[in-house]
DNA sequence: AGCACGCCGACT
DNA sequence: GTCGGCGTGCTC
């Protein structure tokens, strides 16, 4: 039994009397449906025509479903289809193809491979991020007359109405249709009247409109031959001289430089004086102008440019970490490497963070690669982006600058990535597909034979671990850049403050710094942690914060129906225990949950010194698309005091006139529910305290804390990476944390409670039971199932999982496996995710 | 995920 | 009768 639309010339396919076969008319495309779910991303088989060019990595639209619903689809094999109609019965055809310059390159095949295997992703999610998607016209389905409808149906039958309907209306969609006369009856009539020949269905897709064009104008006429016609207005004259003095020119450079209008200009082509030209134009958000200055590296960072540049030229894929305190001058080799990679024919991509893609960073390296440059950021609107992206595609740029997307800039030889501020967590998404640009970096290299580069002031223990044990060239600049020196770093204890009676975020050495500060006129900045939504538990007076027993990160608030104080969590292991009435240290009664906010502070400094310019900065303050760096700018200017803010101020923005750098609380990221805590606190401290007279002048910092007996604000004082790397690590290695294990974070979710539990249990057991028989070599550690950190979400709840392992390819296969138990039909409305090493728990 | 199909109760 | 709700099952 068959219900598809039947091949149009069956006759094509028979078989000749000596069984030989005649050459079937069609070839069979293996694609993924880009927008299916987890469990439908597996091959579906269309018929395509053996005359049509159809490659793996072309996205076709496909009928899909029993509604034969228009679907963008991903070919990836095209087969010979054995020429029996039987078989060929079985396939539906595809639509069409899409337009090929949006084909995905065999390396881009390799990429979406890579996230599938990575990241447990659907093929569409893999599309989508390495793609400008955004490209991508929608599907729609156009129903048309094809024949007179039949006499059966008088006037006053609805299939007569529809079909009256869809002749009045041109291009009449099947979605207009629906809305006219109801989605069941409608649909069923149109399959009725398509059946019987009355009316077909096309769809179609909107060509690539987002290509912008620009209109050129020139003159091929001489000054004299100008100056002899007889002009009506003045106006023609001059834009025959401008275009006569300029050569060719955009319309609008001609409107602007001599305030005419358009149709002005279009008199002259209508007359013969001047031709026009569509030119497809770029949609760049950032220009840069600023003429290149070549710095002369010092001795050490001459060495490690050459080091690198050694690297690159092997021919083979490589990886460095280039390690230097803030100030020691990493720009200036990345930007020597770069240079020396892109003089060979090389692309390069930059990664920075987010938050460092100021206009500063752009200008900084794009004065020096020019024009071929490209950036892509999250900010740019979907034209930007695919202009950035045709514009490498191409071959017209060198670099691309950008934030984690940026790593799947289609550059097809590229010579060198670099990751600045590498331990940053922006590197890794968060949505899917939850990859970390780092490892996408890592095997794009391998395709390329190309260097990566990973640059830090602060670098992830991962990376460091991995340059001491030689799978990275380590490259270290030892020196501060300038005379400056290490900021004068103190520590102080807001125990004693406390004691003291004084409640306030600032302690009274602080409050006397600032103080002095602004007697002469100096900047300040002020960095206060807000990470997180969740609060830990301290105490006030002896600074105890309650940790988890077995993997020494703080334990979590969470809510209870059952207690109506709530009861802490671990998120990594599970542990409950209930809130405790007091210290069990000093047994002060006092206890509290930390958190406040750069509000409050803002309130307590105005108080203090009212007459102090104050600016904050942090999400609220910086919603708008430019004010980030409207508020870096004005503070640049010394149009402000003091400076007030989270993480975003603590980025590497050199401002010359600040000597005094305060920490509020330094605790804050030290005792959050993360492995990384120490990591984090460390990273933050140095780039806070980096802030701090970067000039001639010596600079001082206070880290305000409760307990400054801490191992890491030690180390972090005297900004000794080394010293934290070697205190760390054993910590890690001992607890079993990354770099000697990867984390898998399995989430289930649920609407119904009792259901994301017995779920998150069924999975578990069937992991259990994988690693007992066909996966006995995987070595597991399972913790869970217990609640995630934010329990409840959008009315849904999610339960976790967690579990430590070795990333490779036998885990992954694994836990493929055990969420293909759940299969095909997901019961209950529940959904699961694994994210590999996530960010945040 | 969508969408069809089928079963059921409510209603012009 | 028919419209519309929801449960079930399929998608080349």
């Amino acid at each position: 039994m068959n219900l598809f639309m039947l091949p149009e010339k069956m006759s094509d396919n028979i078989i000749k009397p000596n069984g030989a076969r005649i050459e079937c008319r069609f070839r069979l495309a293996s694609v993924f449906i880009l927008s299916a779910p987890y469990h439908l991303d597996k091959p579906f088989d269309y018929l395509v025509d053996r005359n049509t060019d159809v490659f793996p990595g072309y996205l076709v639209a496909v009928p899909f479903g029993g509604g034969n619903r228009p679907e963008t689809a991903l070919v990836f094999k095209v087969s010979e289809l054995d020429s029996d109609i039987d078989t060929e019965l079985r396939y539906k055809p595809i639509s069409r193809i899409l337009d090929s310059s949006l084909a995905l390159s065999e390396e881009a095949m390799a990429l979406v491979e890579f996230l599938k295997e990575r990241t447990f992703c659907t093929t569409g999610d893999a599309v989508r991020s390495i793609t400008p998607s955004a490209a991508f016209s929608k599907l729609e389905e156009y129903i048309e007359c094809v024949a007179q409808i039949s006499d059966y149906y008088t006037p006053e039958t609805p299939e007569y109405k529809v079909y009256e309907f869809i002749k009045k209306t041109k291009g009449c969609t099947k979605n207009k249709l629906f809305s006219e006369f109801g989605q069941r009856s409608a649909s069923k009539i149109l399959s009725k009247l398509i059946s019987e020949g009355a009316l077909a269905c096309e769809i179609g897709a909107k060509d690539i409109s987002n290509v912008k064009y620009t209109v050129c104008y020139e003159t091929k006429l001489s000054e004299h031959e100008i100056n002899s016609i007889p002009f009506r207005s003045m106006k023609h004259k001059e834009i025959l001289e401008y275009l006569l003095e300029h050569g060719k020119s955009e319309q609008s450079e001609i409107i602007s430089a001599l305030g005419v209008s358009s149709s002005q200009i279009k008199t002259l082509v209508e007359k013969g004086y001047a031709l026009s030209e569509q030119r497809e134009c770029y949609r760049i958000p950032y220009l840069s102008s600023k003429a290149n200055e070549s710095v002369k590296l010092n001795g050490a960072q001459q060495e490690a440019a050459d080091k690198i540049i050694a690297l690159t030229e092997s021919g083979e894929p490589k990886a460095a970490l280039l390690y230097g305190v803030t100030g020691s001058g990493k720009t200036q080799v990345m930007r020597t490497v770069m240079k020396s990679v892109i003089s060979k024919g090389k692309a390069v991509i930059l990664l920075v963070p987010e938050i460092s893609l100021t206009p500063q960073t752009i200008s900084f390296f794009s004065a020096s690669f020019g024009e071929r440059t490209a950036v892509i950021h999250s900010g740019l609107s979907a034209g930007e982006r695919f202009d950035a992206w045709r514009r490498i595609k191409k071959g017209e740029v060198d670099v691309c600058i950008g934030t984690r997307s940026a790593i799947f800039a289609p550059f097809k030889n590229l010579g060198l990535i670099v990751i600045d501020e590498e331990q940053e967590h922006t590197y890794k998404s968060d949505q899917a597909p939850k990859y970390n640009a780092k490892d996408v970096a890592a095997f794009r290299c391998g395709k390329h034979n190309c260097t990566l580069l990973l640059a830090s002031a602060t670098p992830s223990v991962e990376s460091y671990h991995k340059a001491v044990t030689g799978a990275y060239t380590l490259c270290e600049l030892p020196s501060r850049y300038g005379s400056g020196g290490i900021p004068k770093t103190d520590i102080v204890d807001m125990r004693t403050e406390t004691k003291d009676g004084n409640f306030s975020l600032f302690s009274s050495r602080l409050v006397d710094a600032l103080g002095d500060n602004l007697a002469n006129g100096r900047q300040s900045i002020l960095f206060l942690n807000r990470r997180g939504y969740h609060s830990f538990m301290s105490c006030p007076s002896c600074g105890e914060v309650f940790m988890c027993p077995h993997c020494s990160v703080s334990l979590t608030h969470h809510y209870s129906r059952f207690n109506e104080k709530g009861y802490l969590l671990c998120h990594y292991c599970g542990y409950k225990s209930h809130i405790p009435d007091e210290c069990p240290k000093c047994h002060n009664k006092n206890m509290r949950f930390m958190g406040y906010g750069t509000q409050l502070a803002e309130e307590q400094i105005k108080k203090l010194f009212p007459s102090a310019r104050v600016l904050r900065m942090d999400a609220d303050t910086t919603a708008g698309k430019f004010s980030y760096d409207d508020i870096l700018t004005r503070f640049r200017n010394k149009e402000a005091d003091i400076l007030l803010g989270t993480q975003m101020v603590t980025k590497g923005h050199d401002f010359p006139y600040v000597t005094l750098v305060g920490m509020l609380s330094a605790d804050q990221s030290l005792y959050v529910d993360d492995y990384r805590a120490n990591e984090r606190t460390f990273s933050l401290i140095c780039q806070t305290v980096g802030r701090a007279g970067r000039r001639d002048e010596e600079g001082n910092a206070l880290i305000q804390c409760y307990s400054p007996d801490h191992t890491v604000l030690e180390v972090a004082k005297n900004q000794d990476y080394r010293a934290f790397y070697e205190n760390e690590i054993p910590m890690r290695r001992s607890l079993v944390f990354p770099p000697f294990c990867d984390i898998a974070a399995i989430t289930v979710t649920s609407d119904n409670e009792a259901n994301a539990f017995s779920a998150a249990n069924k999975l578990l057991e069937e992991i259990k039971k994988l690693v007992m028989n066909s996966y006995s070599d995987v070595r597991l550690q399972i913790f869970g199932p217990f609640e995630a950190p934010v329990y409840k979400l959008n009315e849904r709840f999610r339960v976790r999982l967690i579990i430590k392992c070795k990333n490779n390819k036998k885990t992954r296969a694994l836990f493929r496996n055990a969420l293909n138990f759940f299969g095909n039909s997901m019961p209950n409305n529940i959904s699961v995710g694994i994210d590999i090493n996530p960010t945040t728990l």
